[in-house]
DNA sequence: AGCACATCCTAAAACCTTTTCGGAGATCTT
DNA sequence: AAGATCTCCGAAAAGGTTTTAGGATGTGCT
């Protein structure tokens, strides 16, 4: 019985090649590849166009396993679909910058026994890192286990106060939002959000309230009209707000979807945004708010720097700096729908 | 001049640390953990054991390293904002499945020098294979270089009919929705869609001509309304339309955000939908379509399937089976917007 | 000529796992 | 009791790279 002669595998070129090629050692051929070491710049330049001959592309794992670093950051996010987790991933991306990591992409679909299998085999390829990226801004549990290298949390931060958490000032934002109001010579605002059940939803409209207060002004109604996330809650809420209090003149909402609904109700009713009066929303998503009728003014979190930021953290943790974590705030991206009357 | 006492760095338990701690070689180690070999029960629970008091998880880098394979892939996207990208990519993560396979992300921001980049980066930690994920539906160029591993294109298919390219059935998408509002009793049909330097806007253009000649019918306006993919344009191609052809009972919209403001325009002349004119969209985008009055009824691509079809064909080409392309039809998703007429 | 020294290169070890082959001991057969 | 057979385990090599320590030249000086 033969054994069938195998198709000869392609095999990548190695170091041993290029050095054969090149008619030095490997180790002479290493050094002159990666510029350490004493070498002749002929042997050099020698070596270097045979490795470019060749198309040599070191073996990284080979250099991993030596030196005990992959250049590798394991990103574990709780739902792709969510929009939250794709800007920060992106600027989590674009922290690794210079090409030098590699990330590795895992979707737990907010599964904890997900989780945790990603999490093993994350560790198995030796990641030097890992970025959580939640989906809610609620505080999370951290990861299960003990885990030898650093992690950063992301826009949901780890319950454990000692973790690096990277987060978004919902309360500011809040604040934010009322304050533009404000400015705009708005004195009756309303406050119409999602569900209670997020401390989002709490957050932000506790900085509406404390705002609020600091102006000396009542809220419409005189508390948030909290439901769900959507247009169709909008646009009930909105029928709500202008049926009760005809006085509002400013409704802030907690979502660009909510505010979308508020925006088809109060055109219903014939109330004139901005001239009569002033919508806000929150996300600054572009699909919703840039095109709309009128275009609707909103608060940014910025998630893609704080994708940013939680990269730099994790590389300067991977380098043993300290831990700390960090708050972000947002920012007003003016359009159409809060025109200053007058 | 003395060194610095380093702080003992980490390390993780390796296979030999567990060989000692059971009292046998490594290499009964390995067989006890892999259940490869002759090993007796006795001694594999107590490697067993051993493995698990010091949690000891086998470095996937030295066993690639000796394999030839990583049990890694490298997907590699060209917009990761875009909204096409992010349900295939969760395809291909759940193909990957039993969490043999970890995947690389990498977004080259539709810019060529990166995305070589990219493509180097993966090779040299010797993924088993790639996928590229396109943002539009018009062909690509194929990676350049020669690439050791086989490489699966989606969404935005190779110019290279060789290589393995899973698609969208653009034409078939825009003949289903024709159909759909033929059937829903509707004759007298427009369509307005995005730009015209989209393959996809030309195909399902294609589509709609092809199922409505099938019917003996006209195109309202005798040619697609052609613009951007957004929502004034809706508003604004609903506008002429309505204007220049009142007899309009049905408006295929090339994309979700122009049924929307196709929907908005509808309000304002007061032609009610569904009753006296129906409405559909593509692409089946739940936060523009889902919510809207009435709820839009829309062509589903199944992106995410086709994700999970792309990583499929990626580990049956790693595995040596022949290459080969498919294209998906999709599926009409119906909401209140084309309630039949009666 | 003989020595010190700088320059350039090589051999070998290390990283961790898997697999092959052979050896040691035990059990069975005659 | 001697050989044959089985069962289980260990030694060693392989995979590709980096680093350390030392070896081989060649140069400058006395």
């Amino acid at each position: 019985m033969t054994t069938e002669p195998e198709v000869p595998a392609y095999r990548p070129p190695t170091l041993t090649d290029v050095a054969k090629l090149a008619g030095v050692s490997v180790a002479t051929a290493s050094k002159a590849i990666n510029g350490r070491g004493e070498v002749r710049s002929s042997t050099r330049v020698r070596v270097l166009e045979a490795a470019e001959l060749l198309s040599f592309a070191p073996n990284a794992l080979a250099r991993g396993l030596l030196s005990g670093r992959t250049g590798t950051v394991g990103l574990l996010t709780s739902d792709l679909e969510g929009r939250f987790s794709i800007p920060i991933l992106m600027g989590a991306e674009d922290a690794s910058g210079a090409g030098q990591v590699s990330v590795f992409l895992c979707d737990a679909r907010g599964d904890a026994i997900r989780e945790k299998h990603h999490v093993q085999a994350l560790l198995s390829r030796r990641v030097d890192g890992l970025i959580v990226v939640g989906s809610r801004t609620d505080p999370r549990p951290p990861l299960a286990g003990t885990i030898p290298v650093p992690v950063v949390y992301v826009y949901a931060p780890s319950a454990d106060p000692a973790d690096i958490s990277i987060t978004v000032d919902n309360v500011g934002g809040g604040r934010l939002a009322i304050e533009h109001l404000l400015a705009c010579g708005r004195r009756a605002i309303a406050h119409i959000t999602g569900e209670a059940g997020f401390q989002a939803a709490r957050d932000r409209a506790e900085g509406a309230a404390a705002a609020l207060a600091a102006a000396g002004l009542p809220m419409v109604g005189d508390r948030p009209y909290f439901g769900s996330w959507d247009e169709s809650w909008g646009r009930a809420a909105a029928h709500m707000v202008i049926e009760q209090h005809p006085e509002v003149d400013a409704i802030f909402c907690g979502s660009d979807q909510i505010a979308r609904g508020v925006l088809e109700t109060l055109r219903d009713f014939g109330r004139d945004v901005p001239r009569s009066i002033s919508v806000i929303g929150f996300d600054n998503w572009e699909a919703i708010a840039a095109d709309s009728r009128p275009r609707l003014t909103s608060i940014d979190m910025n998630l893609k720097h704080l994708g940013e930021v939680a990269g730099q953290r994790l590389f300067a943790a991977i380098d043993g700096a300290a831990p700390s974590s960090e708050e972000f705030p947002g920012r007003v991206v003016m359009r159409e729908s809060t025109l200053p009357v007058g």
